[in-house]
This record gives structure tokens, C-alpha cells and sequence, in this order.
DNA sequence: TATAATAAACAACTACTGTTGCATATTAAA
DNA sequence: TTTAATATGCAACAGTAGTTGTTTATTATA
């Protein structure tokens, strides 16, 4: 059994009952307090499993909150079929948008300056960025080499909007995809003739 | 005593000897193991001290990584004096560089994909290069309000240093500095006529 | 030098981690 | 339906994490 399990395809019905119910479990636990002070003991008590059968999903919490954070970003992409589309001014615009609420959601789960919640999310939403902005670059033309592009670009798409989500008074996401819009493409370089 | 020891003011002999001797043993043991393979116990066995002195001085493992990976870094800025330098477009370079080398070192240091290790090096290393731009950037003009600009260049300067330093069949790192420095000014949309 | 402050050592404690071997229950497939 | 595979439950294990109260040793200061 995979420890960071693949998209589910055909999987044993306990299987994916034990996912879903450490999943709920994990949920309710970092809505009433922080990641930080979640055990993996929390989780199984609350989701009643056996801790054994935790370890048998996932090496441990950091893992099972990778995997969470994935999955809810990668949904949060694909309700507004970003993944599937090309690049254009509106769709990266659209990408922002979704990374800072996605941020300002994840910032009400944890209480603040938790560590290692925080490194996490940003791993893994940051590479997710990163893929999509590659498969745009490779249908258009860059000065740069697409993989350098992207990698700026979603450092600094992901920087910006953690930033703008730890903002306290702040603009909605939209009016600040859009003031930030051309910094971030400056990153893309692209040619103009394109 | 705080957690996170400040700058080393007038401190009690046996205080900068605990830490002299933590640090120390960190560091045998970086360099035998993974970050991930070492416990607290492990450090204050080879440091010799009691386990609690250790909580003492810090609150886990990982703050004394941050704490360490700050204080290297801080070093290596000091050692070419950019702390106390003004902006110009070869000290962008040179801190580029700077970077380049200290992700270098720091892959070293660890084994491939420890994941924790890599994020408390990131937060640590990039915000003491926005602190530095946000200096740089009081003293000259931007199209952007100098904490976007920092911010968005810090974040691009770290990610693209991290790929660079990951790449096995790497240019060295002052060709490479060279090479994205437009993209990293681009990020600062400095006024031509500043 | 005498004294007050405090760092470090020590020991004990609760709780959690990650792992293992085995029994039981569920599932898929012949 | 029978059988083989496997997920889960269960119990126990050694090891680590943090914390606490007390004692001893070191330091700074009057």
C-alpha cells in the first residue's frame, strides 16, 4: 500500500473507508485546534480506527496533511477547469485569484505562526502551480526556457498571495490578481509576438 | 531565557557554552545523519549536557535549525558587507550568488527530500532576503510599494536558487546569477530614471 | 568575601511515536 | 461457495518528547 495513495481508482471499500473516515477525523480535529497539537492518537480516536491502521495509510500526520492540502487544492483548480486550459491573461488571473483564497481559507484552519502547517501547504500548492504554469509555457513562446518561467512565476504568484492573505485589511482577490497581474507575467517573459 | 536567543549581547559564560556546545554536536551530527535522524537526545548526548538544559534553549530541534540556518546565513551576507550596502544592480547579482552557494552548502548538509529540513531553511533564508531588499528598495524608486516588490523578488531570487542548487549538471553560480538577473529586476520594476 | 540570582544536572513522569506479530473480518476471484 | 488475499483490530514493545521539582554549581554584584 502507497503511503501518499494515487488518485483513487479501484480500491477496496475498506480502504476507502478508513481514508474518509481519518480524513473527517483530521478535518474536525484542526477545526477546534491546531495542527501543531494534533496527535496522531487524536486522529484515530476520533476517526475510531486502530493507530496501526494509520501508519498503514500514512507515515504520519505531516504526510496525511500533504495529502489533504493536495487534494483540496487540486479540487479547488479543477471546479473552475483551470487545469485543462491553455494560458491567457484571464486564466492566470483566474489561478491567482484561486491560490489567495485558497491561502485565506488554510489561514482560518491553523492558528497563526504554526511552522510546519504553513511549510506544507506552501510545498504543496506551490508545485501544483508550478506543473500547471509548465503545461501552459509549453504552448506559447518565453524568452526564458518554460521550466525557469514557471518556477518563478509560481514562487512569486505563491509568495504574493500568501502575503495578501495574511493581510488584514485586504483588497478583495480579485482587484489584487489583478494589480499584480503584471508583475507576474514579467516572470513569464513572454515574447510579445507570441 | 528566550527561545530564540537574540544576538549575543552580555551573556552568562555558561549560556554561550551550553549553545557553543549544541551547536556543535548539531552539527557533527548534520553532517554524519539526516536532519530527520537526529532526536534531541542524540544532540545532548554528544553535546554532553543534560536533555533539559537543551529545552532550555530551544523549544525543539527545529528552532535550533532555524536558528542555526539564520545565523549561517547572516554570516555569509556579512562576509561580503551587503548588509550595509545600497542597491545597485551588481549587488543584486552578488546576492544571487550569495544564495546559489548557501543552497549548495545546505543540500550538502542534508539528505534528498527532507522535506521539513528544506521548508525551515526556506522560511528562514527568504526572509532575511526580503528584509535586505526592503532596505534596498527605501532608497530608490519602484512602480510597486517596496513590500510587494521585496516580496516578490525575494520569493523569485529563493526558488529559482533552490532549482539551480538542485541541478546536478549545474552552470557556476556566477554565470547563473548573470543569467536570471533581468528576471529577478523585473520583479523590483524599479523607474528608469530612479 | 559574602550573598543573591540563575544555569545546569538529575530523576521521574505522562504521553506519544513508530513498529511488530498475530488473530479476525472483509473482500475479490475462481 | 470456497479459497486466497488483504485490511483491520489488538496488544505489546522500545524509544523519544516535553515537563516538572529539586539539588548543585557557577556567576555577577554588593
Amino acid at each position: 500500500m502507497s503511503a501518499i495513495p494515487p488518485p483513487q481508482e479501484k480500491l477496496d471499500p475498506r480502504v476507502k473507508r478508513t481514508r474518509a473516515l481519518i480524513q473527517q477525523a483530521f478535518n474536525e480535529l484542526l477545526a477546534e485546534k491546531g495542527f501543531n497539537a494534533i496527535s496522531v492518537q487524536d486522529i484515530t480516536r476520533q476517526a475510531e480506527i486502530n493507530r496501526a491502521t494509520f501508519y498503514a495509510h500514512f507515515p504520519d500526520k505531516y504526510a496525511l496533511l500533504e495529502y489533504s492540502i493536495r487534494q483540496a487544492f487540486m479540487q479547488a483548480l479543477e471546479k473552475r477547469t483551470l487545469s485543462a486550459c491553455h494560458y491567457s491573461p484571464d486564466n492566470l488571473k483566474a489561478l491567482v485569484v484561486i491560490v489567495c483564497e485558497f491561502l485565506a481559507q488554510a489561514n482560518n484552519l491553523c492558528k497563526a505562526g504554526e511552522n510546519h502547517f504553513e511549510s506544507l501547504v506552501e510545498n504543496q500548492v506551490r508545485k501544483q502551480i508550478q506543473e500547471l504554469l509548465e503545461f501552459w509555457l509549453e504552448q506559447v513562446r518565453s524568452e526564458l526556457d518554460p521550466k525557469t518561467a514557471a518556477t518563478a512565476a509560481s514562487w512569486v504568484i505563491y509568495g504574493l498571495a500568501q502575503e495578501w492573505s495574511r493581510n488584514k485589511h485586504r483588497s478583495p482577490a480579485e482587484v489584487y490578481a489583478q494589480d499584480i497581474l503584471p508583475l507576474v507575467q514579467s516572470n513569464l517573459q513572454l515574447k510579445e509576438d507570441g
